[in-house]
DNA sequence: ATTAAATGACTGACTAGTCAGTCATTGTCA
DNA sequence: TGACAATGACTGACTAGTCAGTCATTTAAT
C-alpha cells in the first residue's frame, strides 16, 4: 500500500498542543468562554451550521467537502458527525434551520391598519431586498433553486413553508387590494406570482449578473407597484 | 453510506450504445448510416454533447461522471478526450452550443409589420414558455443559474449573449409601445427585466414544483401583459 | 500498408464516513 | 473540600471507495 507515504506526508504538523483549555483561553474573539459542556456543543453546532451555509453557498452541495467544513467551523471532521447523519441530511437540516428564521423576518412586518395595501406590498418588498436580496440569504435561495431537483425534500419543504404560504398571504394581500378598489386587474389573484416575480429576479441578478450591470431592486419594484396600482403622485 | 440521490441516479444502467446516435441520425431506420470518418466523427461529437447535456442537467456539474456521459453517448471515456480538453471546459463549450440555437430559436420571430406591441411580446412570450420553460431548455436556464456563480466565463457569455441582447431588444420593443400609445408607463422601459420576469418565474417553477401546483404559464404572462398594456377586451 | 480514431484498463489524487483513543468537565464519596 | 471515577464531546488517522484523466493497444478508413 502507497498509505504509509502518503500518511505521513499528509500532514507533518499536527500540533496536537491547543486543543482545550489552549483553544478556549486565547480565543477572546469569542464572547462567551462557555465553560459549560452543553452550551459549547451548541456552540460548535452553530459554527458547523454557519461553516457549512457559506460553503454549500459557494461551492453547492456535490462540491463541497466536509473537510472545508470542519476547517472553516474550527472542528474536526468527526464532530460534523456528532450533530449530523451524514452530508445530505446535513445539508437538509441546514436549509430547514436557514428557512425558518428566513421567512419569521419575512413575515414580522408590522401590519400598519392605516397603511394601504400598495404601502404594504412596497414595504414587504423593501425588507425582502434589503435582508435578502442583496445578502447572503439571498444565495440561500438561489442554493435551493440550484440544488432543488436533486433534493426533492428540499424543494418540498420550500415550497410548503416558503412558496406555498408566501403566494397564499400575497393572494390575501391582493385580494384585499380588489375589495379597497386599489387594484383593478381582478385576474391578479389568480397569479401571485407576479407580484413577486421581480422580487426573484433581484436574487438571481444580484448573484449572477451584478458584476456587470448593478441593478436598482428597489426602484425597480417600485415601477413594478406602479404597473399594478397605477402611476405613483410623486415619481 | 453514499450520497442517495447520486447512488439511485447511478441505478439506471443506460442499455446499448447507440440510443443517442439513434436519436440523432434524422432520417434512416439505419443506425449507422455514416461511413464517413470525418461525418462519424462529428456524430459522435454531437452524441456527447447530448448526452453531457442530459447529464449536467440532471446532476449538475460537479456530480456528473465522465463515465456516464461516455456510456449515455455509446462511446468510450477516452473519445471524450478527442474533442474536449476537459470536464470543465466541455461543461462550457456545452453551454456556448447550446445557448445559441436557443437564443437563435427565440428571436426568429416573425416580425409582423401590422401587429402591435403587445400581440408581438406575447407571441414571444408563448414561443419561450412553449420552447423554452416546458422543456429540456428551461433546464438549461436553470443550470447556468446554478452554476453560473462558479463559472463566471459562462455567466459572462449567458449575460452578454442573452440577457443583455434580450434586454435591449425588450427595451426598444417597450419604448415602441410608449411611442405608439400602447404602454402607459413610462418607467417600464427603465426594467425591461420586469417584462420577462413572469418567464423566468414559469422556467423555476417548472422545475421545482409544477409537481405540487402545475402553473398555466401562457395565462400567467397575460394576466401580465394585462398589467401593462390594459385589460384585454376578451376576458 | 499506413495512420488517425477509438478504446477501456489503469493510475493516482481525492474524499465521505469510521472509530479507537484522549481529556476537560461533571458527579460522587470520604 | 479534595480526590478520584465516570462521562461523552472531540479528535484525526484511517478505510474504502470514487472518478478525472492517461496511454498502450486495437480497429478501421483511406
Amino acid at each position: 500500500m502507497t498509505n504509509e507515504a502518503t500518511k505521513s506526508a499528509r500532514k507533518s504538523a499536527p500540533k496536537p498542543a491547543d486543543r482545550r483549555a489552549g483553544a478556549r483561553a486565547p480565543a477572546s474573539s469569542k464572547p462567551k468562554p462557555a465553560s459549560n459542556r452543553a452550551e459549547r456543543a451548541a456552540e460548535r453546532r452553530g459554527a458547523i451550521i454557519a461553516a457549512a451555509m457559506d460553503e454549500f453557498i459557494a461551492r453547492g452541495f456535490a462540491a463541497t467537502r466536509l473537510d472545508d467544513i470542519a476547517k472553516r467551523a474550527g472542528v474536526a471532521k468527526g464532530t460534523i458527525y456528532l450533530h449530523f447523519k451524514d452530508k445530505e441530511s446535513m445539508f437538509e437540516e441546514l436549509i430547514r434551520t436557514a428557512i425558518v428564521p428566513l421567512v419569521t423576518r419575512l413575515w414580522a412586518t408590522p401590519p400598519q391598519p392605516g397603511a394601504s395595501v400598495r404601502d404594504m406590498v412596497e414595504g414587504f418588498a423593501k425588507t425582502f431586498i434589503e435582508e435578502v436580496a442583496t445578502t447572503r440569504r439571498g444565495d440561500l435561495v438561489r442554493l435551493i433553486v440550484a440544488e432543488g431537483p436533486r433534493f426533492p425534500e428540499v424543494a418540498d419543504f420550500y415550497y410548503r413553508e416558503v412558496v406555498s404560504r408566501g403566494l397564499a398571504g400575497m393572494r390575501a394581500l391582493i385580494e384585499l387590494g380588489i375589495a379597497r378598489g386599489e387594484i383593478q386587474h381582478k385576474n391578479l389573484a389568480q397569479f401571485p406570482q407576479i407580484m413577486v416575480a421581480p422580487a426573484l429576479i433581484a436574487v438571481i441578478w444580484q448573484s449572477l449578473f451584478s458584476r456587470h450591470a448593478p441593478l436598482d431592486a428597489l426602484e425597480m419594484f417600485r415601477v413594478h407597484l406602479d404597473l399594478i396600482f397605477g402611476e405613483r403622485r410623486t415619481a
